[in-house]
DNA sequence: TTACCCAGCTTGTATATACAAGAATAATGT
DNA sequence: ACATTATTCTTGTATATACAAGCTGGGTAA
């Protein structure tokens, strides 16, 4: 915690997007409101903002303005994109089924990878995401529901699952990994596997400022499916 | 290409750079340096340096000067950690085995993706690591001989083939895939698998500015090996 | 009404200056 | 010889200023 002015502006905007104040494509003060805001010179207050578009936080056009960006962008930094996008980005035909909306007791596991007592009521639901209609991926989620109450009620057709979450509690924090595993019955009727073919999987805990928020399963078929990572050393954007 | 001063100087080092002729650990010139080299005024060169260290390519500390960052740490960037490193840091015992180093003639499929003409000598190898004496990853590797000639001389059970191709020619661009797949025979025994178990795969083509260095393939069985990710919205390091 | 220009906001680049703080070396005193 | 101090170089923080460039909205002229 640098007790460095720009250091403090930079934290009070983050508390704002953090705590869902600022949402997406909010407008964030100028460097001139800044200054005054803070008493502090304008290249103090740029400086807060530049290095907070640097980390890609926000979004800075000339002439216009600053806004919190998109968590959209932010989800790429996570190297594991929006699925429907990645259909789409093919030009292929993406449609999207709900198998399971339910309000279940968390076993042991679940309870412990969303941090609450063992048998409260948690929300579960089973996704099946499809390209040119041949199922693509499992997405199989686990929801705290005191902080995001009316996660059942959404249609899961018509906005994913992550895009609805990071909207109703900015994500602070997420960890997944990734291992490649053998499907069992229920997760090849699903994705209309015949015979036992080895499968991604991605697990992955996401946080928000009040705790953890869900905690997904992602499961594909490896022959369709594979995650792809891109780096150019020295280059941002 | 930005034609702004700042922007320039950054290329400029960035060149040294990736040409191989500023090495890790190598001392930047100072800003007052920079400053006078370049005909502009400190805050300039401070902004070039300054920028490169948000990007991870170098490091400053106060009182010492600006230096080029280890590669190591960007290695990290590219998601997928030296595996020799995750074993030690479990505090397990590593060892690694060379079971194939040769120079073939690259079929089609290598040759594209080496860029190099079907036909020519490229080097091959495979090597597999160990934790406490059992195979975790196979590492097939192939190696345009024309950007690293020295490569089959190594010892790479005290240097990996990442670690001394980084030093020879400093990457400039990664692409990895990751996916599910059902290893072969040849894996299976590499692997010491009596089952057909699935296995992560990661792809890896890294290139440096004279070309394609290497293509890289390491399987893990799934049930021993994952990959791990970690995300802190708005703090770097 | 429509097209145009301009004033006023925004961010972007660049400079000169000042002082603080960390690290290494040189000079000094015991 | 050793420990301490001082100097000097480095990066880090902060400010005031200037001009450039992009976007928006309002006013003006056709």
């Amino acid at each position: 915690m640098g007790t460095a002015k720009y250091s403090e502006i930079k934290t009070h905007i983050l508390t704002q997007i953090r705590s869902g104040q600022w949402p997406e494509n909010h407008r964030v003060p100028s460097e001139n409101q800044l200054a005054q805001e803070f008493a502090v010179s304008r290249m103090t207050a740029r400086r807060a903002l530049s290095e907070l578009t640097d980390a890609g936080i926000l979004t800075r056009t000339q002439g216009l303005g600053s806004f919190v960006a998109s968590f959209k962008s932010q989800s790429s930094l996570l190297e594991i994109r929006n699925i429907a996008d990645e259909v789409k980005e093919r030009k292929s035909n993406y449609s999207c089924a709900a198998v399971v909306l339910e309000s279940i007791e968390a076993l042991a596991p679940i309870a412990i990878a969303l941090g609450v007592e063992p048998g409260t009521q948690v929300y579960h639901t089973v996704l099946v995401h499809f390209e040119n209609d041949a199922p693509l991926q499992v997405e199989e989620r686990f929801v705290n529901p005191k902080l995001v109450p009316e996660y059942l009620q959404q249609d899961f057709t018509e906005i994913t699952p992550h895009e609805y979450l990071t909207q109703v509690a900015p994500l602070t924090e997420a960890r997944h990994t990734v291992e490649a595993i053998t499907p069992n019955a229920q997760m090849c009727a699903w994705l209309n596997l015949y015979n036992e073919e080895p499968c991604l999987q991605v697990i992955r805990r996401t946080w928000s400022e009040r705790g953890i928020v869900s905690f997904a399963r992602l499961v594909s078929p490896g022959s369709k499916y594979r995650l792809g990572g891109h780096l150019t050393f020295g280059k941002r954007g």
